[in-house]
RNA sequence: CGGAGAGUAGCUCAGCUUGGUAGAGCACCUGCUUUGGGAGCAGGGGGUCGCAGGUUCGAUUCCUGUCUCUCCGACCA
């Protein structure tokens, strides 16, 4: 490509409105435009970057043996109202109505379309098990989009849906994506690291993320500093605690007129945190409140705690008036003694004595609280984040947090859907099964921006070469000097006609510019190598070679084939 | 959804308090000069000041409404 015809928009300023590096580099290298807000058209560079990512995710999936399709972007909601998600999608869900007042959704995944194929083509085991993935557009109404297209509201997904007869099959597939993700992550050049997660809205058992870790995450992981351990914080469990120590203090009351918080209170005592405990009441699964105990350094995970059966879910927090009839007072004050409602305490919580907790009357706690003797021993249940140095839940060292971006997410999704929308085929003795169901999603224009993430420095970004815009990039210098801009441009021509005969993604830089000019864009675009030809170096017949990560630029032959050597090497 | 902030030239912003019809830098165009890390000089083009009302002789400026965008939080395959 002749970046004389090539429209490259490079800037010298950071937008404004761009809060990570990755997106300010994409909007100053003209990658990207912004349309509104979560809404991104790929400029020319942009696109190259998205179409290599893009064939190193269906080379890779090609190559386990899924098999690619397209499906609309547009749904019919009766497919979602059969599987249940019309209402459960909610406001993420953008919806639209034709003109013959029939509703539709932009799709924010495909499950339901894929199985409702399924459910047209599969008649029999032998046709499974298959797996049928697309690379196509997304659209989820975010509440808060941000940071580009790290977290857009239209997004470019890989998905891909497997089916099968049994759960071993599953499984084995579940393996297979598994490692076919690690190697499409691998080629496409960022440090990943493949974490336990929770499922979600899309339901389903075991589910693992690929996450790139890079400091703008939006995710937290815990990861064993020992074993091999890893979790995204909302999925990770936490050891239940060996029980808690006799009574030594005596209850009393104290008064916190204006202390509500756990931290006000043990500042006010002058008791560490984690001897304090705090309730947070929710809503029963059968009606009624239960009220939750965790310990005041701690913070309750709402994903566990919605998943414990006598908990309801979605996790609904009672209203101040509820929790004034229940305890007398309103939150600030709360506390398990003397309390009619159920309690649930997590692990460390039900683990402390001799605590401080609300006394359940406004403007007072109760210092020398015990389980047993003040209050009934609650039931107790893992309902907190784990936190750094936290024993690894596998028994083999302690937790240290890592931020993470999730650009992959593998699911056993089971029978949900199949079950849901009603797939049978029949088995080898011709009874209908329903099927097993996995899904595997890559956030593709997510990855472009959590490569930049890992990979930049003061001047730019620094593509790896299996992704950058192009590989190489030939710099002509002088072409304005009278003297020798017919040998500079000569060997220029020759140079990139013959990469371009040996198959190198070869860029010219043709556009006249002074040289600054174009090595401040070469470097503000990623291009891995550049080659400088300039008067100076044709003089000893050489050229100028430095890799885009290299501190200084050498001086190589002024062939080809050197350059094609330091391609190679 | 709660809180905060911003909409003025393609971009980054000033001007608004105290109303009198708009500026800088970068970018762009022309010419000259320059050619190894976003050069220099000279000249030039470009804005219904987000939108709609209101107040006023007069509104970018004051008032009201509205739309959009960003940030923090909550939330989220």
């Amino acid at each position: 490509m002749r970046l004389s015809r090539f429209p490259l928009s490079t800037s010298k300023e950071t937008p404004a409105d761009a809060a990570v590096v990755s997106h300010q580099l994409m909007l100053r290298g003209g990658f990207i435009r912004q349309l509104g807000s979560g809404l991104y058209s790929w400029m020319p560079i942009g696109l190259r970057v998205l179409h290599k990512i893009e064939n190193i995710v269906r080379e890779e999936m090609n190559r386990a043996g899924a098999a690619e399709v397209l499906m609309p972007s547009i749904q019919p909601a009766e497919l979602w109202q059969e599987s249940g998600r019309w209402q459960v999608m909610g406001d993420e869900m953008l919806r639209l109505t034709d003109r013959h007042k029939n509703d539709y959704c932009y799709g924010p995944t495909h499950e339901e379309v894929i199985t409702f194929h399924v459910r047209q083509d599969l008649r029999s085991y032998r046709q499974l098990p298959v797996n049928y993935d697309q690379i196509q557009t997304k659209f989820r109404d975010e509440r808060r989009p941000r940071f580009g297209v790290m977290r857009a509201r239209e997004f470019i997904m890989k998905d891909a849906y497997s089916f099968h007869m049994d759960m071993d099959s599953l499984r084995a597939e579940y393996e297979n994506m598994r490692a076919a993700y690690a190697k499409i992550f691998t080629r496409v050049g960022v440090d990943f690291r493949i974490v336990k997660a929770d499922s979600g809205n899309i339901g389903g058992s075991r589910s693992e993320e690929f996450h790139i870790l890079a400091q703008a995450g939006e995710d937290l992981l815990a990861v064993s500093d020992q074993g091999d351990y890893a979790a995204n914080v909302e999925a990770a469990e936490t050891l239940p605690q060996p029980a808690h120590g006799p009574a030594v203090e005596t209850l009393s009351k104290v008064a916190t007129p204006y202390q509500k918080t756990c931290e006000d209170v043990a500042k006010l005592l002058k008791l560490p945190l984690a001897r304090s405990l705090k309730l947070i009441v929710v809503k029963g699964a059968e009606g009624g409140l239960i009220a939750l105990a965790i310990r005041g350094d701690h913070e309750l995970n709402t994903i566990k705690a919605e998943k414990h059966p006598k908990i309801a879910a979605p996790l609904a927090l009672a209203s101040d008036a509820e929790i004034q009839a229940a305890f007398g007072c309103l939150p600030g004050f709360l506390g398990p003694v003397e309390n009619k409602v159920t309690v649930i305490a997590d692990y460390a919580a039900a683990a402390l004595s001799d605590f401080v907790c609300g006394a359940n009357e406004a403007g007072f706690h109760v210092t020398g609280a015990n389980w047993g003797r003040d209050a009934a021993e609650p039931e107790a249940a893992d309902l907190r984040m784990i936190v750094e140095g936290d024993p690894s839940p596998d028994g083999r060292g302690t937790i240290k947090l890592y931020r993470g971006i999730e650009g992959g997410h593998i699911f056993q999704l089971g029978k949900k859907y199949t079950k849901a929308m009603n797939v049978t085929v029949l088995d080898v003795n011709q009874q209908p099964v329903t099927p097993e169901m996995g899904c595997y999603g890559i956030g593709v224009s997510r990855m472009a921006a959590a490569v930049i993430e890992q990979r930049n420095d003061i001047n730019g970004i620094l593509w790896p070469d299996s992704i950058a815009p192009f590989r190489v990039i030939v710099c002509p210098i002088g072409l304005d000097k009278a003297d020798t801009a017919a040998a500079v441009k000569g060997a220029a021509e020759t140079l990139y006609s013959e990469l371009l005969a040996a198959g190198v993604d070869v860029a010219m830089d043709d556009r006249g510019l002074r040289p600054g000019e174009m090595f401040k864009d070469a470097d503000l675009i990623g291009i891995p190598h550049r080659i400088v030809i300039g008067a100076k170096g044709l003089a000893t017949q050489q050229f100028e070679y430095k890799r885009r990560d290299a501190a200084a630029a050498e001086l190589i032959a002024a062939t080809t084939a050197a350059v094609l050597e330091k391609l190679a090497g």
